[in-house]
DNA sequence: TTGACCATGTTCATTTGGTGAACGATAATA
DNA sequence: TATTATCGTTCACCAAATGAACATGGTCAA
C-alpha cells in the first residue's frame, strides 16, 4: 500500500515544505486523505520521518513533518532507484511509440 | 473497469492471436483470469469481437476470438488515440527524468 | 464404449485497497 | 466565553481484483 512511489513522492514533499497539512500532501499527491495519514504513520513507522508540533509560523495545530537522518538518506536511495525506473521507462515507452506508428500506417 | 487501455490491448492480442485461452490472454495483460473472463464478455457484449467456437486447430475446447468489422475499426481509433496518450506521456517522463537528475546530483 | 484425464470458460466468496464523512482536539477570533 | 476553523484520526463503505472451485466438452487408451 506504502510504494515506493508514495515513499518517494512524500519524503520529497515533506523535505521542501514540512508543516504542510495531510489534506493538503493529500492534494498534492492526487490520493485520498485516509491514504496519506496511512502513509505518513507508516513513513513515522519505519523512522524516516519524525512528527513534530512546533508551535510556529502558519500551522498551529498539525505538525511539522521532520526527515530524519535516516529519512534523509533513504530519500537519496529513492530517488537514484527512481531515476533508473524511469530511464526503463523512458526506453520501453518509446519502443511502444514506435510500435504505435507502424500500426497507425497500417 | 474495462478501461481503453484494456480495451485496446485485448483486441491487439486476439487480432493476432484469435486462438487463444482467456487464461493465457490474462497472463499475457498481467491480470487475473477473472478479470480477463469480465473483459471479454464486455467486449463480445459491445459487440467488438465474437466468439466462434471452430473446432479447428489446437484449440478445441475454448473459443476463437474473432474482431467484428467494429471492433476493428474500433482498435484503429483506440490505436490512435493511444499514440497521442503515450507521446505526452513520454514528454512527460522526460521532464521528471531531468527533475530527477538535478535532485540527485544534490 | 467406457472411463480417466485435460484444457477450457464460468462463477462467486473473499481479499484488497482506496475513500471521505464524521469525530475529537486545539488554536484563533469575535 | 462561545464560535469558528483547521488539524489528525478513525472506520464503515464501496469498488475492483483475485483465484479456487466447478461444469463442460474433447481426447485417448483400455
Amino acid at each position: 500500500m506504502l510504494t515506493d512511489e508514495y515513499r518517494y513522492k512524500i519524503l520529497k514533499e515533506l523535505q521542501q515544505d514540512p508543516d504542510i497539512s495531510q489534506r493538503e500532501l493529500a492534494k498534492r499527491l492526487g490520493i485520498s486523505l485516509g491514504k496519506a495519514n496511512f502513509c505518513l504513520k507508516a513513513l513515522i513507522e519505519k523512522g524516516s520521518i519524525k512528527a513534530d508540533n512546533f508551535k510556529n509560523s502558519a500551522n498551529k495545530t498539525g505538525y511539522l513533518y521532520l526527515l530524519t537522518p535516516k529519512g534523509i538518506e533513504e530519500k537519496v536511495t529513492l530517488t537514484q532507484r527512481f531515476l533508473q525506473r524511469k530511464l526503463r521507462e523512458h526506453e520501453a515507452l518509446e519502443q511502444e511509440i514506435e510500435q504505435l506508428r507502424k500500426e497507425v500506417k497500417t
